[in-house]
DNA sequence: TTTGAAACTTACTAATTAGTAAGTAAGTTT
DNA sequence: AAACTTACTTACTAATTAGTAAGTTTCAAA
């Protein structure tokens, strides 16, 4: 038999759904029919919707920590860039990050997603923290409140310009990208 | 009799809802118990979802107006702080903003809905960006970027500041209201 | 006092939902 | 070759969903 990509196709078509319509808005009936699979195929590799959800989330803290790596070597400005990027390409493919999909749905959801959605936050804000820290350390960056402080406002900006994009159109993503640059960038 | 406002409860807690967990998240059943009505109840006031949904949305513009009316007198600092105070109490009451939440649902949302809310974004970041051109001129605010663009970010890092804070806890807010006067207010 | 409309309730329906139980085909291990 | 396992399909079910049709009650106007 052929390679059994079915759960990792499955996985991705499920995170694709989330991050477009929410979790409640699709259904597995959806999935079976954009894999070309049946409904109890689904119920075989996730037994339950909550359970393909956290696993759709510790893909996506799994996914994060991959980009980590990969970036680790470069410059603070290149890592904020390549940071940036993920979420110009979400922007692009009209998809939202998973933390504002989830977030929005927060008191819709069973708990456990919750709990491990507040992992994937802590790891996406601590390593743009540690960002901001060394580029200021390096003179990259410019800015006078705390690394921690400025990582949420960047994760903020970038997070709801996705979702705004979907109203206001892509030039208005684009306005924020300049924006926190400037801001980073500027002697102020 | 007395006074049949069921519409307009209906219209509050179907608002709610949504911005608690979504729109595709709420049933017409729930918003009966709530009430103390029957399912039909909710459907004489309105026909389909998408009309209430609608509804929902126009009367958020409709309450936006009126904000921007009770606010006009005050001075551009006044008018800043009331427009935060909005998302302030939204976090205390755990609610995000119609915004946020129903542009995650984009691609899961009937398009009328969708159209109407590009009408919400549009009167909110309006008014925001005079509010920051007024600020400006009156030397009561400091930044250096577009007043459009300046709006664009405060706005973003109030939205999925509410959002955030659902994992990250009410402080991650506090300190995006900490970050956005900082920089509005201090002499770069 | 009758008429009529507004604001519902009762009692449904058809579709969709997540989830299950039982079977099957193809490969793997013993 | 027999037994087992993986990865499904077939064929369901029970619950929930938005939505409807046909009454019923209350109040106000004619």
């Amino acid at each position: 038999m052929k390679r059994p990509d079915t759960r990792q196709q499955i996985l991705e078509l499920a995170e694709n759904l989330i991050r477009s319509k929410g979790y409640n808005s699709f259904s597995y009936h959806e999935i079976a029919v954009g894999l070309g699979i049946k409904n109890a195929a689904i119920h075989y590799h996730f037994p339950t919707k909550e359970v393909l959800g956290l696993e759709v989330i510790r893909n996506n803290i799994q996914q994060f920590k991959d980009f980590e790596e990969r970036v680790k070597e470069l410059t603070p400005e290149q890592q904020l860039d390549e940071f940036i990027k993920i979420y110009d390409t979400n922007c692009d493919t009209g998809r939202v990050c998973l933390v504002g999909a989830i977030s929005v749905e927060y008191f819709g959801l069973p708990e456990n997603m919750t709990l491990v959605m507040q992992g994937l936050t802590r790891v996406i804000h601590g390593w743009l923290t540690r960002l901001m820290e060394a580029g200021q350390s390096a003179g990259a960056f410019h800015f006078r409140t705390a690394p921690a402080q400025k990582a949420l406002m960047i994760i903020t900006n970038l997070a709801a310009g996705v979702q705004l994009a979907r109203f206001m159109g892509r030039e208005s993503f684009q306005e924020i990208i300049k924006g926190i640059k400037y801001d980073l960038y500027s002697q102020h």
